[in-house]
DNA sequence: CGCCTAAATCTCGATTATTGGGATTTTGCA
DNA sequence: TGCAAAATCCCAATAATCGAGATTTAGGCG
């Protein structure tokens, strides 16, 4: 149903071996991992690196490549998430001493896609690429609130620790759940980093699942209930002001005869 | 023979209609350009949105999606050539009012990987992840005299006009490229940007064509002649560096064994 | 509320392109 | 120059892909 059906898609499970934990990747090592027959991989590769997306690296090994650089380019400038949501980042940054960042979901992982610091504490962990738990923290749970019920019972399935801690049933998390849709927003302590509050909330754009979240971490020693009751309300009325503008957007004159010239001169400072 | 052989690639052709000038694209759209029928489209779409690789867009449009962000975040961190070159782009940038960077190529692309500004002045037009022009200024230059001579003619046969102007001869340019190769370094007065002097020097590794370049641009006015030297040397002494550091990297033994834990706390900074 | 249009998915057989064993060539290196 | 490893070639059998058309689902509108 979900799996990864296709063959096209082998050429593609090979760059998901690219990991943190693992960047670089020998031919062999490749066709061990996959069960590849040699030529089959070797006719992968030559795709990948004359398309740009693996380069090799003297002593036989592999890298990413530069093409992966090229796309996140094109999605930086291209993404009307980012677009739609830049301005909310810079308005709440500047109202309030924290870091405040949109994230993307797909699959099992979160990401943040862009970001806005007002006060280099609390350093978040997850800067623009990097995966974040997929389970836990305001932003997985505001996004999980959201997400039709037969999604939320096999995460809640196979993440109940990180969830609810031990003894917590999953009626008890769809509980929780419930709750937080109603609010629209999430706040969390030190879930992921103690010391540090959370307030998520989910970018919903037509589709039944929300495509993403506005969070807001600060930390908890400068906010008090008062303070928090200020953010959450901020961060509501942003998420739902952005989800208007990716609206109208769709309303308007299809894209495509929209998008005039490329940008004469950006700069180096979207760096 | 380098043609886009296999059919697995039929996948990743969608993804290359993803240009600056057009960057949305409807599954209707996307059928007409590439020719490929409905049900197969859609079950390759269904692949890539899953994948994180393309992300739908209310309005049905889709864009390209969080997964590029994810690799690109990878590829920032494990590729060779920035660990080995960051500290060259520090040291130059500090030594000389600049602009330096790393760039790769691949295809007929050469891109920005890795930068360090010392001097807002020049801009540069192309910051990480923009293609710049393949065949004009001191990079394209650089690039194009290390290659196989079948490729060079194969170039500037298609570029003849970029690479020296009406009425030159392929012969002539040839013979330029030549000099710029005993040189190992390239100088190249405004002709990207005017007012603007680059020099770049070729990142070699083992392979017959090199992998990237170094280069630092400036304002003209800035520079004498004297200066143009110790910047050449300069350059030509840091890609010498970073070769050799690559070199040696090749004779360590195999990276798979060698990397730890993923970093615990990157920062915002490298946004 | 339910119709109606467009979008997305499904079914399924023929066709075609893909696959991989083994031989072969090229590359890298001593 | 010659050797070992890496990369590519060859080609027939196989299995997977493809697409026409029907069907279902989603979405918009009266």
């Amino acid at each position: 149903m979900s799996s990864i059906s296709g063959s096209g898609e082998r050429i593609l499970a090979i760059l998901d071996l690219f990991t943190e934990a693992r960047p670089e990747w020998t031919p062999d090592a490749i066709m061990d991992a996959l069960g590849y027959s040699r030529p089959t991989l070797y006719r992968y590769l030559k795709t990948l690196k004359s398309m740009g997306y693996l380069v090799s690296f003297p002593g036989d090994a592999l890298t990413l490549g530069p093409r992966v650089t090229e796309l996140d380019f094109l999605m930086r400038k291209s993404d009307p998430l980012i677009s739609a949501g830049a301005p909310f980042l810079k308005i709440l940054a500047a109202r309030y001493p924290c870091s405040v960042f949109i994230t993307r979901w797909y699959g099992r992982k979160i990401l943040c896609i862009a970001s806005e610091v007002s006060n280099p504490e609390p350093r978040s962990s997850y800067p623009r690429g990097r995966p974040m738990p997929f389970a836990r923290g305001a932003i997985s749970r505001v996004i999980l609130a959201h997400l039709p019920r037969r999604e939320q019972d096999a995460i809640i399935a196979d993440h109940l620790d990180d969830l609810g801690g031990p003894g917590t049933t999953p009626e008890e998390v769809l509980s929780v759940l419930r709750g937080i849709r109603r609010a629209g927003v999430c706040t969390a302590w030190g879930e992921i980093t103690p010391g540090v509050v959370g307030v998520a909330a989910p970018i919903l754009a037509g589709e039944r699942a929300p495509i993403g979240t506005l969070s807001l971490i600060s930390t908890a020693a400068d906010v008090d209930e008062h303070r928090l009751d200020m953010i959450r309300r901020d961060v509501k009325d942003s998420v739902a002001a952005i989800s208007g503008m990716l609206h109208a957007r769709a309303m308007a004159p299809p894209a495509t005869l929209s998008w005039g010239e490329p940008d004469a001169a950006p700069s180096h400072s979207n760096l």
